[in-house]
DNA sequence: TATGAATGAGTGTTCATTCAT
DNA sequence: GATGAATGAACACTCATTCAT
């Protein structure tokens, strides 16, 4: 899934080309990955049919384009060393708030990945590659913190990276795509004590 | 969303509805909501293709007559009047195993509902109403054991119901539906006990 | 077109046709010829689809049975006999206003035969055959008066027997099927001093 | 009802365009609009079937289109204006040779939009709003002659225009949609001397 | 690069009519 | 006579993609 077809020369091609992206976001987010019409983003970003195809290569691929430009907005790797912190509870934390905030900030972007990842093989792959980066990562502080004697010893830690990933997404997903009703703040709140709960955590070091 | 256009009147008439809804089941997890076609299924089922619309307004319907049946085999209620059981923590891991195991025997299916609830508005309010009843009652439990001082008395119940039930079912869907390996008693074993801890459930009584 | 198929023989027979033929004009002014829906017809009658084919081969032939128990009462044949009457004006005065009467009475039905003769080959010469021997008789009156010395004889029977009916017909249309505002009394009125000028005849004899 | 979706904006789509509405009038005019079907014009354009599309809404757009371009040819307005006649027998003598002859000419389209009008509550509307004007002129023209003393005061200008305006139409429909046999100077003439008559016109100025 | 016209495959649904009970 | 289930032909319309200017 290479997301660029003609990597434009020309500053009105650069232009164009994000003006096509910005569109086609516009256009996804309004009516969903279905129902959108490439007229529509052609349309919408003020150039002919044609030309979506002088840079992406079909439907699929602006939406990956449009869906990449997103992700790096989304990525917050290496919180300790960003942070300093080091208490896991509060580690934890702050990957929860700072996973709720942008899911929220995209929400109807995650909604829309959602639906296409049920569609669209590719995106399905894409899907499960990026969270398992995310997982294996979880996974092997769940094992520090076991080593540590910080954690209930008796889980397995790739499953439980993976369980309470899960948990938080879809109540992300549910929170916020679906609009379901939950005050942010509880929400937060309740997911890290349920993590911490379940890993057995030390309460928080006094800050 | 009625499920039914006409109710066969004769002994023939219940034999073909039958037929179309084995055969719409067939098809859909053969080739997914979307590319299913009706024509597919009447063919499957061994019928004129105008007769699917003697039983059914069109393909929704059908869909959510398949999806009808298979729910009815999936709930399992009244687990504790069912079975006798008292304590929490084998209430729990028994009602993990059977939505697990329910899952994993219609895998194809619940897949399925995954894709049209993305894709269809009147399925997706249907699904969130269903789980919403379950957690309404996992919630009375949780409060239940909160005030007899057996569960952690800070979780919201509410919430906490929402983002345990969201754990599993995810976990289902990603080990059955989408087929990402997972032992089957491990994954049953680490959620359990994922409950358990989050809830801080005292160890189970020695049976 | 024969009208009948099966003439029913028993008293439930009976029954049932009248109630086809009932439902059958309900149905049909209702929804228009071409929405009309057989199904409709045989729900309206009490019922099952199979048993309008009993008596009727088809759409068309219910609707010809339809047609046909209205064309009795729409009949005033003879008038000249019926009521004595000899002045030519006071003739056509009546014959115009009995002919607007029962037209606007069944204006429904007529608006719907206008729409059948349009799509129905067969509904288009059964009204021009119709109207043909209404004409002829209009003709000859015409023909008579001109040889009496009482009408404009520079006329051509035929077509104008033709064309003053037509514009009758016409208006009566527009004003009780189309339901073009338009008062009865004045029409009327109107439509016979039309009729007297145009055969240019000598004022009615006092009366 | 616009006529238009996408103005050609190149040479070749004005060509497009133009084939289309030639094949339409052909394929309405052989099959009836019901049984036109949208293929057979996109065939006989010689383009693909979608491209229809690319200039019309949809079937009905299509029809308005050929129709639009015939009641162009068919407008005379101003007869007296062009032609410098006075005479009301002369001008009323003119105007209906020309509207019959200009309905000879375009029977078929004229009896296909009779058929239209009755299966399509939008061209019925259509039809009364073009008559409509043409009526309420000559309707005006009438209360002229009578305030002038050259025409029988007691009519109702509206009616009258109405009644002797829908006998013309009428019997151009019947000599020339439905090809009853008639001569059209037999016709012409007949039916001004109706309408003569029937305003009780002086007698034509010798010419 | 941009244009915009042309392509054409793909399918859910209706309903008059038939016919086995 | 009545039933009601089954039939199956028929067709307008969409839209992602291509390509000649």
């Amino acid at each position: 899934m290479p997301v660029e077809r003609t990597i434009p020369r020309s500053a009105r091609g650069i232009r164009t080309r994000a003006a096509l992206i910005t569109a086609a976001r516009e256009v996804f987010e309004r009516d969903g990955y279905l129902d959108a019409r490439m007229s529509d983003i052609s349309l919408a970003a003020g150039v002919a049919a044609g030309s979506v195809y002088t840079y992406f290569d079909g439907k699929e691929e602006i939406f990956a384009a449009v869906v990449d430009q997103v992700q790096e907005e989304m990525l917050h790797p290496r919180l300790r060393e960003r942070t300093g912190i080091t208490d896991p509870r509060r580690l934890i934390d702050l990957a929860n708030r700072e996973y709720l905030r942008s899911y929220k900030k995209n929400a109807r972007l995650m909604a829309l990945l959602e639906q296409v990842a049920q569609v669209d093989e590719n995106f399905r792959a894409l899907r499960l590659q990026r969270s398992a980066a995310f997982i294996t990562r979880n996974a092997r502080m769940i094992r520090g913190l076991q080593e540590a004697g910080l954690a209930d010893s008796s889980l397995d830690p790739e499953l439980t990276a993976h369980a309470l990933s899960a948990m938080v997404s879809r109540m992300a997903y549910l929170a916020f795509a679906l609009e379901q009703p939950m005050p942010f703040e509880r929400l937060a709140t309740t997911l890290n004590q349920l993590w911490a709960n379940a890993l057995q955590l030390a309460p928080a070091a006094a800050s």
